[in-house]
DNA sequence: CCATAAACGGATATCGGGTGTCCGCTTCGT
DNA sequence: ACGAAGCGGACACCCGATATCCGTTTATGG
């Protein structure tokens, strides 16, 4: 990430003096508390509750981290890659389709443990960020599955990349539901109801004999149109 | 919230006077501001914002509402109302599942135009509230279309009246993305393009031939598993 | 071991925006 | 026309996030 350095720090002249051994230390604390509690508590945690996580002042962490961005940004970024390894990893199967569930499994198992990267990926991410480069890198391994699978058959026909980010968007919005208990358990675990619906999905994105094709390939084109949720196999006799 | 009066208005004596005309008028004036502005602008918006687009002062408005969440009962009790007579409606179809199709299809147009609404779903409806009595009797007429449309043989065994009320999350996710507008078009109406995912799911939903039972019943059971992504049909040769 | 610069801590000033009140003015209704 | 009911909207209040400032502590190397 040097070059362009957009991290967020400011810059140290070339001739940098080593910094002293406990800062840095410091500073990973302080990246380590970051994951936690965004993790935990979302991105309205406070740069002061990091702090008190992290077991260090407040002044410690705006001299590392000029603000709340910059801090989500380095936290985020290094999450972001790793899921962008994961899409890499799956482009070594030999089953398009199945890679591209087993990958949206996985990540979307690691989003369910992180409030914060999933209010990230719904507000979207700003460009120029090392966070923008890891989101194209995802989406271009997604792209690369998407057309694969298409290729074997065991895809439905106009599925794109796109479809792919709105459905981990979905999934996330079922992950997000304040879970219900029905009874008794207290336990505040998180609920693992999400994968029931990917399964949904997954299902409607497989192809089959005689799908009409998906409305609005990708862009809000042609309001018209009159029972645009009628679809395949109608259970008509037929 | 005395009795089952639980609108939110101060409770008059029983020997009522009646109110001026002009003051009734206005009330109707702040309830319609209401629906526009919170359906626009979505729940965030003030109760400031509620009286000037009514052409009223802000204290006209608190007059009649305590607070916000009052008149947000008033206003998205009817919006729901009507949602329940969708449902209502679509009883009466033959085929289970497409009056099913159809009521989601409906009641998830009318969200799309209503961000305040969609907010609310979201966050949930205080029990006691006229919302609540609303969403009560919408959730047992798609338990009711839910049976039918299993015993029917066109739902996917195992699905509930709350997966729908799920789904609806979902789609609704969709909605509230930031709507990026690939080329030129500045036009800024509101994207169809939950269609599209209403679609897949709806078709994920659809009884088939060996469909494997869908996990998580409806709690948060089992955290053993090692492939809950992997479903139905595979592309597999046989 | 001391001197010194680097790093730290956290109390606190600042800011911003939502909320809801208060009271002088206007309008209705008799 | 007169009094009561209703209205308007400036503003005081509140709350919580942000970020600074400076006295204190600590690492380092001479």
């Amino acid at each position: 990430m040097s070059g362009p350095t957009g991290t967020g720090e400011p810059a140290a002249p070339a001739t940098a003096r080593r910094p002293r051994r406990d800062a840095e230390a410091n500073r990973r604390r302080i990246v380590r508390a970051g994951r936690e509690v965004f993790g935990a508590r979302g991105l309205q945690a406070t740069l002061n509750d990091v702090a008190h996580h992290a077991g260090l002042g407040v002044g410690t962490v705006y001299r590392k981290f000029s603000d709340k961005r910059a801090l989500a940004e380095v936290v985020f970024g290094e999450e972001l890659d790793e899921i962008a390894a994961m899409a890499r990893d799956a482009l070594d199967r030999d089953d398009a389709f199945d890679a591209l569930a087993e990958f949206l499994e996985r990540a979307l198992a690691r989003a369910a443990h992180n409030r914060g990267l999933r209010e990230l990926m719904r507000q979207g991410v700003a460009e120029g960020t090392g966070l923008a480069r890891a989101r194209r890198e995802i989406h271009s391994h997604c792209e690369r599955l998407v057309e694969q699978a298409r290729d074997q058959g065991g895809l439905r026909e106009g599925v794109t990349a796109a479809d792919i980010a709105r459905i981990a968007v979905m999934i996330d919005a079922v992950m997000a539901l304040p879970a219900e208990q029905p009874a008794g358990q207290p336990t505040e675990q998180p609920s693992e109801l999400w994968r029931r619906y990917l399964v949904i999905i997954l299902d409607g994105l497989r192809a089959h004999r005689h799908q009409p094709p998906l409305p609005e390939p990708t862009e809000a084109r042609r309001p018209r149109r009159n029972h645009p949720a009628r679809s395949t196999t109608k259970p008509s006799t037929g």
